[in-house]
DNA sequence: GTCGTTGCAAAGCGTTTGCAGCCTA
DNA sequence: TAGGCTGCAAACGCTTTGCAACGAC
């Protein structure tokens, strides 16, 4: 069972006010602000702890660095600016994904990323 | 300018045989077959050259180390097998990608990424 | 012969693990 | 008090870099 550390405290007020996914230099460099002293590995251990536990979810985009976010969000997939780097949800999937999959293969999940630039760098 | 070295055309030839993106632990396997004692950093410094040459291009997965295919081939998708972990090409493209865009947000390009198990880890 | 290229080993870098002491329940 | 949790440092796996020898042109 979970123990609720200070660390641990730290760690979810960070990830809970930043409101985007953070990575986990990010999520250190927040928390210790919570909780003087937290090691890297204490980030790192918690994570895991809390991906396995289902209460974060990793946002893995293809060449950055895994991010965290809280779970429990609806199926959606991602937009990323190429001008400020941040990340987006997007609503809605292709409805025509199985059509892609080869003969002989077994579909179980798909993951759509979206390049461009978001409305705030389009100005 | 770049000259024609044993190492080189091993991986080149690793890289046309294989039909698929191969990360650099790969290439390095099937190299070193066409050329004894290949080491680990000319794997790195020549997929990095050609990278930049423009001969080949990167496949980056959310969450896996780089792979890399010959550039100039037409658009195309990746199916990774959570069995044997490896990518495969795949042909044609959702029709209904642009549906998906937030308003005010410009679509440049995108990425989709199947997962399942291939045909060959399906046996 | 030049100088780009190579293999080896060491160095980086981000992540994981071992361990003794700490602290929550 | 028990045993999960923590910080530190060492270990790891992958990638890059320094350097002297090698070899394509």
């Amino acid at each position: 069972m979970e123990r609720q550390t200070r660390q641990r405290k730290a760690i979810r007020g960070a990830l809970h006010q930043a409101g985007r996914p953070l990575s986990p230099t990010e999520i250190h460099a927040l928390s210790r602000t919570r909780s003087r002293g937290l090691g890297m590995a204490t980030v790192y251990r918690s994570i895991r702890l809390m991906v396995e536990s289902g209460e974060l979810v990793a946002v893995e985009l293809p060449g950055e660095p895994p991010r965290y976010e809280a779970a429990g969000k609806h199926h959606h997939h991602h937009f990323h600016c190429r001008s400020c780097r941040r990340v987006y949800e997007v609503e809605g999937c292709p409805d025509d994904i199985d059509s892609l999959v080869p003969t002989g293969f077994s579909l179980e999940d798909h993951e759509v990323v979206l390049y461009g630039r978001c409305a705030a760098c389009r100005r």
